[in-house]
DNA sequence: TAACTTTTTAACTAGTTAGTTAATTTAGAT
DNA sequence: ATCTAAATTAACTAACTAGTTAAAAAGTTA
């Protein structure tokens, strides 16, 4: 499990193909198979959204027939649906971990903020899929994600940091929106950034670590008042 | 057109619907007919990308036959390749009108974003496209856009104020990225925002005068050396 | 106005795709 | 071993979709 600087972030093991619950042999592992189903869906999803998306290769990367999503999921939005709602536990836990209680604004957003980039690795599908979900879905199913929480939290830990003179006078919603921005873009642009600096790999541990410093050390000071930012 | 606070950003008209050169009826003016197909298609492949998009809806959009499509752009892939085409004169031109020449570096900055938010605004579609270039096509057009002249002049500008001392030690093309992450994800994640907040019209003249000048500050404050943060 | 060219349409075709169905395989229970 | 129920597949269907084509409509030129 990838994590960021001296704030690794806790996530769960990710099942990725052969969830071994029981049974050790391959074949014949509804669970896995459940898992293998929804993991090569949220790849297809977060490339072409629920619209573009087709069914058949999301079959075929996992050697199952079409038939199996049917069989499990019922039709594709309900199989994009049940994506969506995968992730109420992911970022959610991967923020409760976090013990966020005893530190103080600027450190709770570094904290924070660490997390995320981490959770952008680990989860390298998740934010694609729901942009795709804004652009191409109207934001229909946003809700099914349950990323209110987090986001609310963040509007939290920003207004606090206004109120006891840490952060200037911001509007937290707004602020908080500029801050998703500046985490996800790099990952989200990546395929068209590295048409502009090829050389560099931009997925590489050293990148994304430059990149996370580069990230935090700008929204910290795009918040902090000009007496705090030595803090 | 749209223009954002005091720096109006002189656009050009974005020829829409009627675009009359010479005859002024409305059936038989091919280049009418051609613009309104490239329009059709830049909201449709902004919805669902290149693979996603369909035909169909782009021709009956606009009232008239899909084979119209096949007559003046060839395949879908092709018309794409139209519509990213488009992008060079845009933005550049954008950019270009906007005599940065005797600004300081933050005045030049704040400039630039007051010019890329009213772009957003003026073309909502252009940069839904590009991000589905990146998450669903590999970024494998995205050279034909020619971004690259407007970011690189923005990477350009960052370290000349680093140079001289406005701007703290920063990577220009990093920072790039987070400033043009900040820029774009109220615009193409508001579908889903609009599900936290409900209540806002976000798009609104008055909300984005507020994004956009909550946008400005959190990046000025971002880049901005501390002592020169008043500047 | 007649011949000619360009623009536009309606109908068609071949290939794709979501979803179904009936048969088959496998694991576990008796 | 045999039975049973769950998991899986291959083949199918109906609807959809990119692209074609031949003919019609509208403008242009002589």
């Amino acid at each position: 499990m990838y994590s960021i600087g001296k704030n690794p972030l806790s996530a769960k093991p990710v099942v990725k193909s052969s969830a071994k619950s029981k049974r050790s042999r391959q074949s014949r592992d509804p669970e896995a198979t459940k898992a293998k189903i929804l993991d090569a869906a949220e790849e297809e999803f977060a490339r072409h959204g629920l619209a573009g998306a087709r069914t058949e290769p999301i079959a075929a990367n996992i050697g199952v027939t079409k038939a199996m999503i049917h069989y499990y999921f019922g039709t594709k939005e309900e199989l994009y649906q049940a994506v969506l709602e995968r992730y109420s536990a992911t970022f959610l836990e991967a923020v409760e971990t976090l013990n966020l209680e005893n530190l103080s604004p600027p450190d709770v957003l570094r904290t924070f903020l660490r997390a995320a980039v981490a959770h952008e690795v680990n989860h390298p599908y998740q934010g694609k899929v729901l942009l795709h979900e804004a652009m191409g879905n109207e934001g229909k199913y946003f809700k099914l994600t349950g990323w209110e929480v987090p986001i609310s939290l963040g509007v939290k830990f920003l207004q606090k940091g206004v109120d006891e003179g840490y952060f200037r006078p911001l509007d937290p919603w707004l602020t908080m929106i500029h801050i998703m921005g500046t985490v996800t873009f790099y990952f989200n642009a990546e395929n068209n950034l590295k048409n502009l600096v090829p050389a560099s790999e931009w997925l590489a541990p050293q990148a994304i670590e430059a990149y996370a410093d580069s990230a935090i050390a700008f929204i910290l000071a795009g918040v902090l008042k000009p007496s705090e930012t030595h803090k």
